[in-house]
DNA sequence: CTGACACCTGGAGTGCACTCCAGGTCAAAT
DNA sequence: ATTTGACCTGGAGTGCACTCCAGGTGTCAG
């Protein structure tokens, strides 16, 4: 499968699929004779898989880090597990954040409402 | 109140408090005779209020349009709730793709969960 | 009167995550 | 044979949101 594909199948730019496998964000794509990378399926969910953590915010740095104690095999996985988690903790907290603020915006919002109706009521009496 | 102590309360450096109030993120804040800041309670609540969305990511241009707006006065309230209306929608849409990815880590989590958890019961078995 | 502070300004620098560009290769179509 | 188009690389440029810095002022303690 040609970058170009890839590209469109994860609605990424090629330059951005470059940029991750130069950066090691996923691991380094197979290439064809002619030097062009042809990505199989395990790439792609590599390609998948960055798509989905970078599209919550997950810092670049710490899915590097994954990705290459991925690459060091199953001794690593107690390492790669402290990652998750970390992660994990760190969204969820961005989460919990943002729907305080989701809740204040929705009594905002509430408010501006409870002026405008009336004047719009007082609009249609007329 | 002067700016350190604003910035104590809040948590914002004092530079990033002088630069929210240079773009226009909070409303000018009124000078004593030697020049300096003196925040009232109005500047602060501007300074929360911008503390808070900022920490959901809210966009500044949009903040700092909102915050415009306001200074224009009542003529502006449907402006301001549009402006609301639509970084609620944005905000609920980022929640919801990291809840997603939250689920997805909770799911990997557990998966590798179910490979250690067996590893270190054969250790204790022995 | 001289530090020592807290403050001021305008502007430069930083970190992150892309995004764009110049210059080049290669294969297929005209 | 040349043109087109997709790909390659290294490196420069961009946008956002700060963050830092140099040079200066005003006030108060010793």
């Amino acid at each position: 499968m040609q970058i170009s594909e890839v590209s469109e199948r994860f609605d990424l730019s090629t330059d951005t699929l470059r940029y991750y496998e130069k950066i090691g964000l996923i691991p380094p794509v197979p290439r064809g004779e002619n030097g062009l990378r042809d990505y199989r399926e395990e790439d792609c969910r590599w390609v998948e898989f960055a798509r989905c953590m970078r599209s919550a915010g997950l810092p670049i740095e710490a899915l590097r880090q994954y990705v290459a104690l991925f690459r060091q095999g199953d001794g690593t996985i107690e390492a790669r597990l402290a990652i998750l988690r970390d992660q994990r903790e760190q969204l969820a907290q961005r989460i919990a954040e943002q729907q305080a603020v989701l809740d204040r915006l929705d009594l905002k919002i509430a408010r501006y409402d409870d002026i405008l109706l009336p004047r719009e009521q007082e609009l249609a009496a007329q």
